[in-house]
DNA sequence: GATGAATGAGGATTCATTCAT
DNA sequence: AATGAATGAATCCTCATTCAT
């Protein structure tokens, strides 16, 4: 039996239409959020964006707050499972270098990734606390225990671990939330394929230069 | 000779309260501004962390982006002079440990300032790029000299060295804006004194991993 | 066909409903700036007057100026018409006494007109000017050619003659300015039907007495 | 014996400098109001012109009313006398062209004076009021009596004389008030002097027209 | 007499949201 | 699903005024 017209089957013209408006608006979403961050963005410039009114917008995401947790949902999912699939494999068989291969994999198709990132990590904030127990908690948690049992960990104290994976994350980070300032100084832009294989190779080089003994492949 | 009264004396009491009250409302709003950038913070928030009414505010600062700009240059200005000189010292004198020790000691008392700059640096726009080409360009300009003409340099590649550098950059700024997030996951507060003693040492192994021949003083 | 419900057909309730709302704010604010000028009404009043709140008058207007440009337009639209076809007739057929008529009539049922355009007058400013090129200066041109061509124009040298054409100007929109002032010393208002007939004749008559040639129908 | 300088005498420097001051606020304030009208004039802008700060003006008006009032009753009182002159003259003795004469050297002295005036009559409002109980009624009704037993009176109904001169009165003022928006127009300036002479003859051909009897010097 | 600082009231405008269509 | 209209709350900012100096 057919789907009935008034139950659209799953992939209905009509819901792939739906569902493709809300992609847009994530998009538009993703890119103003990176650049402005929260207050600094408000739903008629993403309504613009979309060419849609901002009621619209209501009809896919019942308020800004949701539309904002949709875009860091979107964005930092990938990311997590990547890390998770990471610390959860068995120690032996961890290959850092692979690790921030297919990190900057991520991050060259989401670009706007970090800067979002950021501007969390600035607010500190309470949009932010109930995501973190939930996701990133655990990865960072992970992070300073796998840190801990890597093979290099000797060169830092315990105390120190801690600090020098936040110091290899910033520089990742830093990378993209400093292009748009560099930009503006130099005119060089630090997001071109050809940059950011510089980036992803100095990044490697940090890492076997903090962690010597850990093992990354070439 | 008397001021005569229609010209107030440098510092007459009127001057002096002046002067202060606008020191606290550059406080409030510096710490503001870090935590919820610019789009962020309302003058109503600013006035009332001041205890003053929102049009006092405007006997000191015209607008709140006068407002926004006063405070960074309050900020920046000190680390650009520490910055500067260094760059112009002799090359031979210059020592990694010791300006990484005094931008900690700044940075130390001025904790919000690498948050302000990272807010800026996301926004990456029009606010900043008046203030750069005056007072960052220059710097980061020299940096990368410096970085070249440094005995380390022969590790990195010409085109390379401006990502280490910035990457050392991210590093310790990141440490900063980092905090926030990290206490949030974890209770810590990375910006205790013990911890940033801690941060200073890490930095300083980071940049001597990097640039193995830079002269660091220990 | 039916209309597509992404189009909304040109009379569809929504927008007939909101023409009939732009339609009374007009009125509104037309009433207002006419007595209080622009920068002594405010959009609270504007809004008060048409029972909306202030937010809601920007679904209609974008600004307070746009919206005073449309009041101007709107009314002032009607009378350069007219006075545009008249000054395109064939000289012979000029009839003066008509077109003072037919302006009176205008200005009857639109009675803040005069008020409005002498705010603007008196204004001689920035918001006048853009539209004076496009609207009110050929009409004056043409104004001063037509007495040029007139037959009574023997009467008054050629540099006279425009300021004569003021005087005429200033005796019609000077009964309608004047009147709440006559009202607040002597009681009388000024603009009753049977005054504003009075208004015609004695205008006839000035106009009579000016341009003794023309020729004025009875 | 001298005056002490505690008391100082009348026209000690001391008062005199401050009436000094009090006179150019009364500038300041006048080409001001004339030009933005009431609600459309800041004590910032007066303060500004005269080259003090906002509660300097306190020192010599108590409030922006008053300080309107003032520019009001300095303006307008040297007309009101001459008007009151030439109504208390003996109906024989009258000359129009005489009055005409002396309303424009006043008006060419003070140009400003026609646009506060036709600011507060289309406000036709509270502020007004009062002083027209004073000032204006009785001489306005004086004018209204004037014309009334004037010889050339015959040509016009009872009822008609008041709007004839008040026609008059508006083609005097509308010389003055369209000034600017002439200019705006052709870029001439209706206020030069041979302008004034021109206007000075046409409103002399208007009264002679509009009361064909009336005395009029040549 | 002149002014810096402070402020209550109000200015225009934006924002996120709702609802009827 | 899309949108015009409406709105409470908040935005930055201006204004007239006061007061201590």
């Amino acid at each position: 039996m057919p789907a009935s017209p008034l139950l659209p089957s799953l992939d209905s013209p009509h819901r792939r239409k739906g569902e493709q408006t809300a992609e847009r608006i994530l998009d538009a979403a993703e890119a103003l959020f990176a650049e402005r961050g929260y207050a600094g963005t408000s739903l008629r410039d993403v309504a613009a964006r979309v060419e849609l009114r901002i009621p619209s917008l209501y009809n896919h995401f019942p308020s800004k707050d949701a539309l904002y947790a949709a875009v860091l949902a979107r964005g930092i999912g990938p990311v997590l499972e990547l890390l998770a699939g990471f610390a959860a494999a068995p120690s032996e068989s961890r290959d850092a270098g692979a690790v921030i291969e297919r990190v900057m994999a991520i991050l060259r198709r989401h670009r706007n990734l970090p800067k979002l990132i950021q501007h969390e990590t600035l607010a500190g904030g309470p949009r932010l606390t109930p995501m973190l127990r939930e996701w990133i908690a655990p990865v960072f948690g992970r992070a300073g225990e796998m840190a801990e049992t890597a093979p290099g960990a000797g060169r830092w104290a315990p105390e120190q671990l801690p600090l020098v994976v936040i110091a290899v994350y910033n520089v990742l980070v830093g990378f993209f939330t400093f292009a748009p300032l560099y930009q503006a100084l130099n005119g060089d832009d630090l997001l071109t394929d050809a940059r950011l294989d510089h980036q992803t190779r100095i990044l490697r080089e940090v890492v076997a230069a903090l962690f010597p003994e850990v093992p990354i492949e070439r």
